[in-house]
RNA sequence: GUCCCCAUCGUCUAGAGGCCUAGGACACCGCCCUUUCACGGCGGCAACGGGGGUUCGAAUCCCCCUGGGGACGCCA
């Protein structure tokens, strides 16, 4: 049998990390068997549904480079085949119009509730013989009274829900539109879904489903329902947990591939491994080693595996993503040095892509200030005689380079019988305003000459300056 | 409340009855490397929720309890 696999976002806001696992695992598996995956919006709920989320969707998935092989399919623009299966359902007595009022159901709810049951349809409509065709009705579809539904979950194993806990749900609105459950059934059945992966939010729907699609005397797919994923405090994922939206870890400085990377080890192992490649993880993902229990997400994690492709990374491939995030932070980059350069002696000290940009802005703009902690702990009394000696030492210089000016720090710390870090170390603040960089003479070596003397004539002057 | 699902270090997990004195990774704490910050290396802390069974033997199988999550819409 043909493997297809499906992701089919509501388009009510971001494409989220739960999303986007549920996505990858769909994608993963459809590589592995040599599937295909099809993307569907479900955008039935139109109060809810906007353009802008249908582009926000595509542009997570973009990023994060899980390619679809069929659609984007559009729910709304398969109106009039919903219709036909919900008449076909009404004709063959396995749907029937219900005129309850809501506010009959809400009543009726809220005793049930009261009385201690689960709140469900009582079924008044059922049978009813005469009515009024005019009248706003739903359609809700005759659910199987005994019995049971059960399936082999490719996760979660066997899951068996009786029919005498489900009741007759809802397929059609009273303005006739269509609602979830229907069109999901009849998607997955024309489009010829094998493999249904989804949140295990939806196995209180799969037996519910299966019973349209046994109405439909339809062939069934196989299930499988992903834990979800919960905050670092347990509760389910929410915008108080901070970034939730896909674009917002690229916004922060995160890779795709981390993130994808994180994702798939979320519920997911192989073993003892850590790191995967996109090939590593089609030729070993498997559902059945899905975890079954919901996993909480770890920022910690996400960002070590984040510095680990930062750094294994050629910094080449970084140039595009670096520059976008200096863009963005409002730095101009014209007349500093070449970027890649700035990267590779950059890289492994960074977590994120953002971090990155923030700590070499400097060499494409002189510091604003000076970390206060590094300039109270090395700005001492001494310091503006010893950075002289080395300005000097550096206009005396014939021919420039970071390598020479390590060489004049030595021999300014030897000729004033102090220790390197005397030097060097308040060095390094003039020129970025913080105690941290690489090493000398790669950092004035990216700096440039001019930059170099300016920033430490400025550093001089500041530390001079009388204090107010 | 009712139904469904789940349960190993703080977190992600390995573990398919003896290989477990429970392994790895993140985080954390030391030490080494180092003119800074990092990288790297070495070491440490830290878990089978509780109670009953089954078995020669249980983290692994069964039951109960507890705890967590999900679902109960003319949302998806």
């Amino acid at each position: 049998m043909a493997v297809v696999t499906r992701f089919p976002p509501s388009p009510t806001g971001y494409l989220h990390v739960g999303g986007a696992r549920t996505a990858l695992y769909n994608w993963l598996f459809a590589r592995q068997q040599g599937g295909k995956m099809i993307l569907r919006i479900e955008d039935t709920d139109r109060e809810r549904s906007t353009e802008a989320s249908v582009q926000a969707i595509f542009d997570g998935m973009n990023w994060l480079g899980l390619s679809h092989d069929e659609g984007p399919y559009f729910q709304t623009q398969r109106f009039e085949r919903y219709k036909e299966v919900i008449q076909q359902l009404l004709d063959e007595g396995k749907a029937y119009p219900c005129f309850c009022s809501k506010q009959r159901l809400d009543d009726m709810r809220e005793e049930q509730k009261a009385r201690g049951d689960k709140p469900r349809y009582d079924g008044r409509c059922r049978d009813l013989q005469d009515f009024d065709v005019d009248a706003d009705a739903v359609i809700r579809f005759r659910n199987p009274d005994e019995g049971e539904v059960s399936w082999n979950d490719l996760i979660k194993g066997r899951i068996s829900i009786a029919n005498s806990e489900l009741d007759d749900l809802v397929i059609a609105r009273a303005d006739g539109s269509p609602t979830y459950n229907l069109t999901v059934v009849v998607d997955d059945m024309d489009m010829g879904i094998s493999h249904v992966i989804r949140g295990d939010d939806h196995v209180n729907n799969t037996p519910r489903q299966i019973n349209i699609l046994q109405a439909l005397e339809a062939d069934l797919p196989a299930y499988g329902h992903v834990p979800m994923i919960l905050g670092a405090d347990g509760a389910r994922l929410s915008k108080r947990h901070g970034a939730v939206s896909v674009m917002a870890y690229r916004d922060e400085g995160f890779l795709p591939q981390a993130l994808l990377n994180y994702l798939v080890r979320l519920g997911w192992s192989h073993g003892d491994e850590e790191i995967f490649s996109l090939e590593e993880m089609i030729e070993k993902f498997d559902l059945a080693k899905v975890q079954k229990a919901a996993a909480r997400f770890d920022l910690e994690k996400l960002k070590w595996l984040n510095q680990h492709y930062i750094k294994a990374s050629a910094a080449e491939d970084l140039v595009a993503e670096y520059a976008w995030h200096l863009n963005r932070l409002g730095v101009c980059t014209d007349g500093g040095p070449a970027a890649v350069d700035v990267i590779q002696a950059h890289q492994e000290r960074a977590k994120t892509l953002l971090e990155l940009a923030e700590t070499t802005r400097f060499y494409f703009e002189a510091p604003q200030a000076y970390a206060e902690k590094d300039a109270k702990k090395h700005f001492k009394a001494q310091t503006p005689e010893l950075l002289s000696d080395v300005l000097e030492r550096s206009r005396a210089l014939e021919v420039w380079s970071g390598a020479a000016m390590h060489a004049q720090v030595e021999a300014v710390a030897a000729a004033h019988d102090v220790g390197m870090g005397k030097v060097g170390q308040p060095l390094r603040i003039a020129v970025s305003g913080a105690g941290n960089t690489p090493s000398l003479d790669v950092t004035l070596e990216l700096l440039g000459r001019a930059q170099t003397e300016q920033r430490l004539q400025r550093a001089i002057e500041f530390m001079q300056a009388p204090t107010p």
